[in-house]
DNA sequence: TATCCTTACGGAATTCGTAAGCATG
DNA sequence: CATGCTTACGAATTCCGTAAGGATA
């Protein structure tokens, strides 16, 4: 048994039992890989993917059981290089972070320049996508940390911290009628068209059930993944934008008007997320404890080594 | 990186840091273990040992922190090949019991004559020893299955389940003045030399706390290991006995006399252990089960799956 | 027919054990 | 000076990629 059979299974299992694929994302041939899975399977005894044919086609039984843990031990054979690291390169490495646009663009900027000049050698990367695919991000292990409003407590791999809560607000062109200092309803904004996020980002789900619960339907008349689109469309005049609080900008947004709407809104919380078993360098500690200074590296630790166990319990 | 790396770091670290002792273990040659472990080294980039000029002395800071990892990983490789064979060879295999003697003496045959009717293509290896033993036995893997009645409850690294529950009997060679019918107590008892089990067997620290609470001070003649031991120097006319009551059997022990302690020593818990992270073959899981009708599979299952994480929480 | 897995083969790289060297208690 | 780790070297094995073969959608 070699970590080169383990990569192949699990990359196999990942990538749609393509092996052609498999071969190319693990730099060999794949002749080889079909080899390293062979191998492996015999020495074990067991059949881990099902073949229709010579394709495979997916897990068997055996392969279901066993491949959870042939990921736990390559997590950990990551571990254990990142544990010996933070002794040996200490500030060199890289880290990677996926976030919402909405964390990437308002909320990261101040923590990734305070981290930049604290770990000048530490390459970061930043992906952007949608909570789940952030989620997916974490879950295949190409990315350390993900940030997102939505869907990051679903998962079951991924331990979910809470970062900083927040409100929405409605903004609208200046001198707009919603802007005439009225008190705000849901009833009142559900007499214009609205222009907000898509489902599933940003909080976007407690807008729907606000107004689900009182029984409105909204005219949404543009949805995007992103408050600069939304604002955008708002001073357009094409309708009256929510948003986050944190991304409207008085001095930025100077065509525009903004009311608090922490009132209509359920208070939406950010979460930052890490795959459980996961040992994070101390330099991805350290951003983190810079993102959310609630979240120190003994509290992150402590969540991390609490969430060591359900990675497969039944 | 591979596994005989991680290996031969596990085996130096648990050897006493003597390499050629490593070598043996391992079946190879003492030079490959040496290399094995710099190359480890050299590519996580950090001294897992610390050297007194050529000879490995400790742990290194590096080395603290990376070792739980290794014997995860390891750990974790066993955990596939039992995952595996459980499918593939359903019931051939081997199970480790280790016990002390009366376990092994009054407790097991049962459960041990019923499964190797049940598989008797499993080779079933029993190991007596001190509790202390055992649980090294259970820590190092070199056992499956722990079961006794002391000490094991007190490893983080294991996981104690409770299996059945018993009194102390005291016995006395028939017409010894103690039979007479008149009611046992601590203070008559202490009257007489005793034979029993030595510190830490088989439920004689309640023996101690049970006269230590009381301020007297037993009159120990001879201390065994094992009831037997004991039955023999009782039938010589040495002294009273205290053994657990499940070793005396009024058909064999013709000439001894026993009297029910339950109301003088506190009740004894058996308790099975096994390591933490451990997967166990589907027949391990069954031995347990007829050992102990109330630790069903699931119950193991769901004890173990808890108990993954704390492998080195701090 | 194109895609995808397996088998076959030969060269390259790795691995491992023996033997010699050297430091330490 | 005996024990124990390292270095050196050569043989054996393993590993891996290319090329060809065969099955399936």
């Amino acid at each position: 048994m070699n970590f080169q059979q383990l990569r192949s299974v699990r990359e196999a299992a990942r990538r749609g039992f393509n092996l052609t694929e498999v071969a190319a994302a693990l730099h060999t041939s794949q002749p080889g890989v079909s080899r390293q899975i062979r191998e492996l399977e015999e020495e074990l005894r067991i059949e881990i993917f099902e073949r229709a044919g010579k394709r495979l086609t997916r897990l068997t039984e055996p392969g279901k059981t066993v491949l959870p843990i042939i990921e736990r031990i390559l997590q950990d054979a990551q571990n254990l290089h990142n544990a010996a690291q933070d002794f040996s390169g200490r500030d060199t490495g890289e880290l990677t972070i996926a976030a919402t646009h909405s964390q990437a663009r308002y909320a990261l900027p101040g923590a990734v320049n305070d981290f930049r000049a604290l770990y000048p050698r530490v390459t970061l990367n930043l992906h952007q996508g949608s909570p789940h695919q952030i989620a997916q991000l974490l879950i295949s292990g190409e990315a350390d940390i993900g940030i997102a409003t939505e869907a990051l407590a679903e998962y079951e791999q991924l331990v979910a911290l809470p970062c900083y809560r927040w409100t929405h607000c409605v903004i609208a062109p200046k001198g707009h009628q919603l802007l005439d200092g009225q008190p705000l309803t849901l009833e009142r904004l559900a007499g214009f068209p609205i222009v907000t996020y898509e489902p599933g980002f940003t909080g976007r789900s407690h807008i729907d059930a606000a107004f689900a619960n009182e029984g409105r339907k909204p005219h949404i008349v543009i949805s995007a993944m992103d408050a600069d689109v939304v604002k955008t469309y708002v001073a357009l005049g094409v309708g009256v934008g929510i948003v986050a609080g944190f991304a409207f900008d008085e001095d930025r947004d100077r065509e525009l008007g903004a009311i608090e709407a922490g009132h209509l809104f359920e208070i939406n919380t950010t979460r930052l997320a890490i795959r459980r078993g996961t040992l994070l360098r101390a330099y991805a500690l350290s951003f983190i404890e810079t993102f959310a200074p609630t979240l120190t590296p003994e509290a992150v630790g402590a969540a991390l080594a609490q969430a060591r166990d359900g990675s497969h319990a039944e």
